[in-house]
DNA sequence: GTATTTGCAAAAGCTTTGCTGCAAC
DNA sequence: GTTGCAGCAAAGCTTTTGCAAATAC
């Protein structure tokens, strides 16, 4: 009987409030115009669709629906949540945005970030929280090897890696 | 104002009910053994805990809380929703077990896998609804990768796939 | 006897929806 | 005038938790 203690494992179920929650340092990559893009399809911009757009378009870390909504009741006092998901819903339709879990380090929700023009992974460190992006040639290699011995047209990837951080894994030895 | 009926859009907002919800033909992967694994922690096995471990090392394809649960009271009539999420909960914690997503396309619920020896990606077919699973050794080039440009030490490797599938993409002429 | 596990019911968290009125074309 | 958008409140779904009873060692 001797090994871990299960009972502490308790303790730390319910995943933790992470001090560096909003970090996202390393460079973005090129983003579609998401006005841009739904113009061209036809789709009618309204006001308070422009601003859930620009935010959106414009954001420089990972982004929930509440923090969406947080941020557009700023510039359009009475946006309800439902349009919110509603417009999110629009940009998922038209492959606009990727949605994220980045692990779940904060809950169920999910972030939404802007179809780049190069897929990238992220990076979630299951010590500090930290969220790093990270771009590599052997993505496209892979969606072409997944095409190639699967014949699977690849529309969304999303690839999400937990484990430690550069700094985390210092400052333990790893 | 030509361009795509957004209206539309909303007869197809919520995840389709798909027609092979189940399918997983692809080979599994070697599994490690959950109970094993458990005992040498020295995690107590209970009549419980067992069927629960029992169900989900042997599971045919991607269950779910709500499937496991279903599943383990034909064995043990009174076990609870609670029971399956904390046993889930140990497994995610020793890390023998991962969560999917499998790109939402049954709505918000986590599948779990056992942890296989080899990383493989999941492929989800938005239109059939097919789930794919795919190993490539890129993955741990992709691995190496992260470990020489980003020091970042991997643990989990989450890789989910949407789009279409060999037969779909033949269906429509892509 | 002490520590862990469990069921139960309630709550929490995030997301979706029905409905009604409003705005756009 | 017809179609789509938006606010509001309620509901939905999955997952988590507090507590007391039961179980294991």
């Amino acid at each position: 009987m001797v090994g871990y203690p299960v009972s502490l494992l308790r303790l730390c179920r319910r995943r933790p409030i992470l001090t560096s929650e909003k970090t996202q340092e390393t460079p973005t990559f090129e983003r579609r115009s998401l006005l841009n893009e739904l113009t061209t399809k036809g789709v009618r911009i309204t006001a308070k669709r422009r601003a859930l757009l620009e935010i959106i378009q414009n954001a420089t870390e990972h982004l929930d629906a509440a923090a969406i909504l947080e941020e557009a009741q700023k510039r359009e006092p009475n946006i309800d949540r439902a349009t919110v998901y509603r417009t999110i819903d629009l940009l998922k339709k038209f492959r606009l945005v990727d949605e994220l879990d980045l692990m779940h380090l904060n809950g169920e929700k999910h972030y939404y970030e802007v179809k780049t023009r190069r897929d990238h992974l992220h990076l979630a460190c299951f010590q500090c929280g930290r969220i790093e992006e990270f771009a590599t040639p052997l993505l496209e290699e892979l969606k072409a090897e997944i095409s190639r011995q699967k014949g699977f047209h690849s529309e969304v990837v999303r690839l999400e890696v937990g484990g430690r951080c550069h700094l985390c894994s210092e400052s333990t030895g790893m």
